[in-house]
DNA sequence: CATGAATGAGCATTCATTCAT
DNA sequence: TATGAATGAATGCTCATTCAT
């Protein structure tokens, strides 16, 4: 075959990420094989090699993405925000991740279950793997200094305390987000609702109704 | 009868243990072979072989471990605290993890850093080992309800507000837990007492110096 | 009626041939790819395939050209070769390998280190591959005649003793100038004035300066 | 099974080794796979790994030993050589490559065949592996100045001409042995005699029989 | 009991070749 | 004609596990 299109390419290589995530997401990046992936993919063995230098890369590709569509929605939210307070921003962040699924870059539709599971494998993976975890750092701290900003925004509104130290709140305020997160994929903890009004009367001293 | 007493088979099997322990905290369980393990423990190959039945029990030892001997103070800390607000919670449970090492119950002493890093592989791994799942899942109960035990108490003394879920609270202070492990290990954010001022900021209004 | 003029199609042929040899020369024939060929005349994959049906093909093109390229000047100098002497014989061939580059049919220029190269690989090809073996004995052989009939030549004009057999004197003299080469490629010994003034010495009792 | 002892080691190394010289001097070396030499030694795909850590290791076992066994009687030979004129060196030493087999440090015997088309294809080899040029230089320089060194003895003996220069003399002898060994391993010119016959006629001006 | 040699299936990756466009 | 995407068999190597000694 000839000179593909760029879109059509585009496509393909979107093709092949979904069939990576999906084996990732089921079986894990070290327990899914190439020919895993490129079987769930319904391409040849060697077809992901066009597309990716190494499985690596492809791991590379995933784990960068799911941190990247898990948080622009919160990243997002917390550039909107206009005098809210920590429990607003937890909450509107949380029920953007209350959907089936998000779309990526590509237009295509993703689970939002699946990208979690790639990204609690992330936390494991960027243990030993530099790319990943430099990869997964920037999103982090891209996410954590939007919410600081959120909550200097706040302050300067009279909805979040003055003593609140921001960029230490963001990162509390992160940790609810992953410590929600990993809840619900692991131990399939899903009431969202619950776990942020406990977070609104922890923090505003009085639970408002959603 | 046995032909090495009992006492000398656990230390072997300790011994074991601690080596499949630093391997994994270092190279991962998936990326660690069982001749790494034997290597790493000074027995031969076949060694490990006698004390579990495969890898994945060691993995299964280790996982569930993990879990324990991480949040057994946190959970020795709940059944003891009185009147604790929910930042005191949080914060002393955050305080025992500032240790170095602890002690397991073959009395070895073991780095609290290494312990984090299968806890993060244990997240992975529970996503498709139901056994290891199973492990985590009732350790994460188990202090899930001594903390909420202890908001309960709290409760009764006025030191944490009536319109507190305690059941859901607790899962609230287990996500803050998670999320602080996670960002010490994974992104290199120890500053336990920034992390813990900023919770007693947001949740009780005031940041109390510790 | 061809697409192409049949010179565009040769000089593209001898493009490829070129590039092919650049690499096996750098590479070894197994250890170069086609896509590495194709890269290097800077065609793409499945060009190469309108020229040459294999692999295997290109091999024997180049490792039958590589025999002919650098033996044609030793078998042009023994045709004319008058009254030489066996060390006569064996310094002027040797001297025709001093050169940077020789002259392929199509009138490209190549390096002489490449074609030594490629024909020190030939020797290990020609062991299992029989069309390689077949055009190399054939261009051992023509050569080798052409040196047997100067030391008839050489013997009528009394420059070479009547004792020699010539047939059998020749596969001396091609055993010279292969055992100067390999130690020219392999080891790194270029000095071909020493090793000259030694066959000299060794042949005709005193070492006449060249 | 349990330790072996290190003389059944070495003689399941040694069969190995066989395997892979029988495999390398059918196939070459590239086109003999790890698979290929396992069957060939009867043992399964990861035996040979416990004994070479990769295939690169056999060829340089089998490319060292190749050029060792074969030049090892010509050495010998040419320390033990007193008043030999050149072609009395040479004729020696051809000799000695006359037979069926050598026999190696284990005891072992192996085809003159084997060893010679290994040690032709190893010339291809140290083109582009150092570790194998290293070796094969080595082995070429310690023959080369065992014969030097005879060349020496003859000239004090007034066997070999005093204009000779026994370093670059030696050259000139290499350069005949592998010459030979060349011809009688890619184009099947056995004839040793006849090409020792002519040698010495060239090199002393008369045809000594043998 | 302990050893460590042996197994053989499995993996990531490459590459000669084909052929739709 | 020429392209380059696609194929799929093959390769070097690893590793969980077994078991003869």
């Amino acid at each position: 075959m000839p000179r593909i299109t760029p879109e059509r390419r585009e496509a393909k290589r979107a093709e092949i990420v979904g069939a990576a995530r999906r084996c990732f997401s089921r079986d894990g990046f070290h327990q899914t094989s190439m020919p895993d992936i490129a079987a769930e993919a319904g391409v040849s063995a060697g077809a992901p090699y066009r597309y990716f230098a190494s499985k690596e890369e492809i791991i590379l590709a995933i784990a960068g993405d799911a941190f990247r569509l898990i948080f622009e929605p919160v990243e997002r939210l917390a550039a909107r925000a206009r005098a809210a307070s920590v429990a607003d921003l937890v909450t509107a962040a949380l029920e953007t991740l209350s959907v089936e699924t998000v779309t990526d870059a590509a237009g295509n539709s993703v689970p939002v279950e699946e990208l979690l599971r790639c990204a609690v494998q992330t936390w494991s993976e960027l243990l030993r793997n530099d790319a990943v975890r430099a990869r997964a750092a920037e999103g982090f701290e891209s996410v954590r200094r939007g919410i600081a900003d959120a909550l200097r925004r706040g302050q300067a509104a009279g909805a979040v305390a003055r003593t609140v130290e921001p960029e230490r709140g963001a990162r509390v305020v992160m940790g609810l987000l992953h410590g929600f997160l990993l809840q619900r994929v692991a131990f399939d903890l899903t009431d969202t609702a619950g776990f942020t009004d406990d977070i609104r009367t922890l923090m505003d001293g009085d639970p408002t109704p959603r």
